[in-house]
DNA sequence: TTTTAATTAAACTTTTTAGTATATTTTTGC
DNA sequence: GCAAAAATATACTAAAAAGTTTAATTAAAA
């Protein structure tokens, strides 16, 4: 069982989590998660050394869940097909995202670019990390049979991902989820184009 | 020609741009303008009523900017095809942007999403008419033959402009422009598809 | 060329946010 | 039940950023 200390610290991760992913690191301030978690600032200061600390363990919370729940969901699918689809249709629901906000991957890839390089570097390393893992499920694929070798893991992965990625962005400014549902559809009718 | 103080305030947003596209509209702040500018705070004042109006002129600089910058690569297009490569073609170098900081549409979108309304619905109108004069130029290219009717114009815009600005995040990101090489050669192949 | 507009310089105030200190109270785990 | 740990309450300090003021200076347009 947990302590009451890391139970606390948790809590304060999880409710600083929606709060970055949708102020962004910049737009965020302590007294957002003060009044969000109904804590005092002593408490907050005895876990974290300070918004900085904060910050970097928040990203590291959001993106080690947002790992979780894609591996989740990948791994419901027995097939390399039913995998990709689960992947893709872990993205149909732009506007009500798990954690508030949109894709924290996106969002903290955007605001880290220029900004954190510790960050940066972090959020590459997911991507990449990302990008493999998707690759390796498409070449278990071709190996398997299941897949055409005429289908280019590495192309179609960062294709899938960008164009995902892509349109959370887009979706969420216009308000409206319908065209992610023709291109979830369309990245379908592409890999499907392999299947033998 | 322009008045002294119409010059002024022009190059005041040119200078913030890159600023407010790199730090974001919550990480700039006004001692970063004026020290790029190396004007005084009477002076900035003297233009701009506060940040906040800084921060929605150069939105909109940016924007009017982007949107000139991409009228004018697929203006040298002559037929839709010509015209669409043109404007694949405006992303292929993500490490480099016209503009420091990658694609405005796509980090104002991220920002403004849960945080300013106002910039928000603006960038939505920017989007929609992004994607409503793409698609016109494809069905353009349908209905002068160019291309077979069974492209989906809707589909494709959404697809290439979200794929695209997908992988500007994740270039940038990965600090490397190569997988952008590759996935545009995709969307001109999966528009070759089409060509009659 | 002069008078009007624009800008500077410098010293401010205000606001916001981050961070500190400590005595007191509450909770927890043994 | 009690000692240690955790959290509160309160009142700070410090720093950063926004915004104001005004007299002096400089540059531009009529």
């Amino acid at each position: 069982m947990l302590t009451k200390a890391e139970r606390t610290k948790q809590f304060i991760l999880e409710t600083a989590a929606p709060i970055f992913n949708q102020k962004g690191i910049s737009g965020a301030n302590i007294d957002d998660v003060l009044a969000a978690t109904k804590l005092t600032k002593g408490c907050l200061y005895g876990h974290f050394e300070g918004k900085e600390d904060l910050a970097l363990q928040v990203v590291n919370y959001m993106l080690a869940t947002n790992g979780e729940k894609i591996m989740q969901a990948i791994s419901k699918g027995k097939t390399a097909k039913a995998k990709v689809f689960a992947y893709l249709d872990f993205y149909k629901d732009p506007l009500n995202t798990y954690l508030k906000g949109g894709c924290p991957v996106c969002n903290i890839a955007v605001e880290s670019d220029d900004n954190f390089p510790a960050i940066k570097e972090k959020i590459a390393g997911v991507i990449r990390h990302g990008q493999e893992l998707f690759v390796s499920i498409l070449n278990q694929g071709i190996e398997k049979g299941e897949f055409s070798d005429n289908l280019d893991p590495v192309l179609y992965a960062f294709k899938a991902v960008s164009a995902v990625e892509g349109a959370v962005v887009m979706c969420r400014a216009l308000n409206t989820a319908k065209p992610m549902v023709g291109l979830l559809k369309s990245l379908k009718a592409e890999l499907e184009g392999y299947v033998i």
